[in-house]
DNA sequence: GATACTATATACGCTACGCATATAAATGGT
DNA sequence: ACCATTTATATGCGTAGCGTATATAGTATC
């Protein structure tokens, strides 16, 4: 079954609901990024706060983007041997990809502008005929 | 151009940080219908409270969303002619359409979570470094 | 030597979207 | 009567990003 990262109060959504945030991964990396060095596998575990599952599609998207972002150099990557476990390609953030986070900052408020004006009227539609509609996180 | 529907105090988006609400426009298309029936046309001129630009990209979809919309038997249609201006298909919100509706609400307030904790981690970040962001709408 | 975990990576097909274009009725001007 | 504009609905085409599946390989554990 194709569940989405939409997860919430409601659980996985349906694909009735299916709503990505399109590239939302790209602003994510960036950010886990500022100030921290790391490696593709290790910022998947970190995204989980951010939401994401950590499914195989987004371990495809993980590394699609990171490759994609390396090419728009703004982070850079060498191969790292640790003490323990394979090679790991570890990625830091360039000063274009600081730059980029703070424009992905702007575009992200925007869209949570929109989402507000959205459930701003919902709610105000739901309060007039006294019925409810769950709550937030 | 390609300017996309991102507007905010930033103005419109670059291709750069492109990154849209997949399918948005259902769930905001299902919020202005529940208890007022409308056509098409009219539609988009009140999506443009909800963040659309009105612009024949926006129309291309709204048109499409609007027959996917009736397929799905959320919603049902007849023509309609009024006193002035050419027929007009007018749509309205089924018991299924609402319940959709209902489900959309919920998917998009876990978007919006997710969008905060991208943002409250971004400017905890930024405030332990004493920048700044910018501001919402 | 077999299994599981860590780690990186890509091919393929689909969906939604953006752009361009088509159609046509009504309206307004000259 | 003619033409432009506005109102109104609609679809074909190409592409970007995503989800699924799969490939590869080093390390650790049993």
């Amino acid at each position: 079954m194709a569940n989405c990262a939409n997860e919430g109060p409601c659980g996985p959504c349906s694909p009735r609901t299916h709503a990505r945030m399109e590239r939302f991964m790209e602003p994510c990396l960036l950010l886990l990024l500022r100030g921290q060095r790391s490696h593709g596998y290790e910022l998947m575990a970190r995204l989980r706060e951010l939401g994401f599952e950590g499914s195989s599609a987004d371990m495809a998207v993980l590394y699609r983007t990171l490759r994609q972002l390396e090419d728009k150099r703004v982070v850079t990557s060498s191969w790292e041997e640790g003490t323990q476990g394979p090679p790991k390609r570890v990625y830091e953030l360039t000063e274009e990809g600081e730059a980029l986070l703070h424009d992905w900052a702007r575009v992200i408020r925007a869209n949570r502008s929109r989402l507000n004006k959205f459930l701003d009227l919902y709610e105000t539609l739901c309060r007039e005929e006294g019925k409810e509609g769950g709550s937030d996180v």
